[in-house]
DNA sequence: GCCCAGGTGTTTC
DNA sequence: GAAACACATGGG
């Protein structure tokens, strides 16, 4: 079978199993910036908590939140883990967000990429993140599950780059699964990781584990 | 008490 | 480049 029905066997199985993700939650698209920061190497509950006391304390306002002190800032988004560099990302993001907030529907993705990833605390999947999912551009998001999941089932080793990755995903996957592709891997991650079982070894698909499908 | 969670930057080789 | 390390809370 070649490698573009593989993938999208996998992705039938996956959303047949667990429905429409309908990621990323947010409000407003800055809510989806801000939480792709905050979730780094974190659960979405821990994020979503600092969301709640942010938008309580700034209105998840950009303005308000770089003029804050970082330390004070840190303390309000305590639940994420890491608060006193996150809070330092954060406010890296806000004044990068304040000068190009004009430019985000007109930049080529390349080139808005490249200017996120030159914020210090913006790496590729939180760049890939905001690009998605707020800024509705055709980029496939890496991360750890992703990595996990498909060496498992034997497309890889586990230990190439990110942009290796994310070239295997963008040149196998059509575009308009990209978003809900990401959401149903993190969803199967989660459910296989409520059954306290490494990630996949006994996956909770069941018959329908994609390393049945192959 | 221990392990992991929707990573990133810095340092060192 | 790639490996090792710091960053830290919350839940199982």
């Amino acid at each position: 079978m070649i490698l573009e029905d593989q993938l999208q066997e996998i992705y039938e199985a996956l959303f047949s199993t667990y429905g429409p993700q309908n990621w990323w939650p947010g409000e407003t698209l800055f809510e989806i910036m801000v939480g792709a920061v905050l979730v780094q190497n974190t659960t979405w509950q821990n994020a979503e908590r600092a969301i709640r006391v942010l938008i309580q304390k700034t209105f998840l306002d950009p303005v308000t939140i770089v003029s804050i002190d970082p330390s004070q800032l840190g303390q309000w988004i305590r639940s994420v883990g890491y608060y006193n560099i996150k809070a330092r990302y954060l406010q890296n993001f806000c004044r990068w967000y304040l000068t190009c907030k004009k430019d985000l529907e007109v930049m080529p993705t390349a080139t808005l990429r490249r200017a996120l990833l030159s914020v210090k605390g913006i790496g590729p999947e939180t760049a890939d993140d905001i690009l998605l999912y707020a800024c509705k551009r055709s980029v496939f998001v890496i991360d750890s599950f992703t990595r996990r999941l498909f060496s498992r089932l034997g497309f890889f080793v586990g230990n190439e780059s990110y942009e290796k990755l994310r070239t295997f995903f963008q040149n196998a996957v059509s575009p308009t699964l990209y978003s809900e592709y990401h959401a149903l891997i993190v969803r199967h991650a989660k459910e296989v990781c409520k059954k306290r079982q490494p990630a996949c070894r006994s996956c909770v698909l069941g018959d329908f584990c994609p390393r049945s499908l192959q």
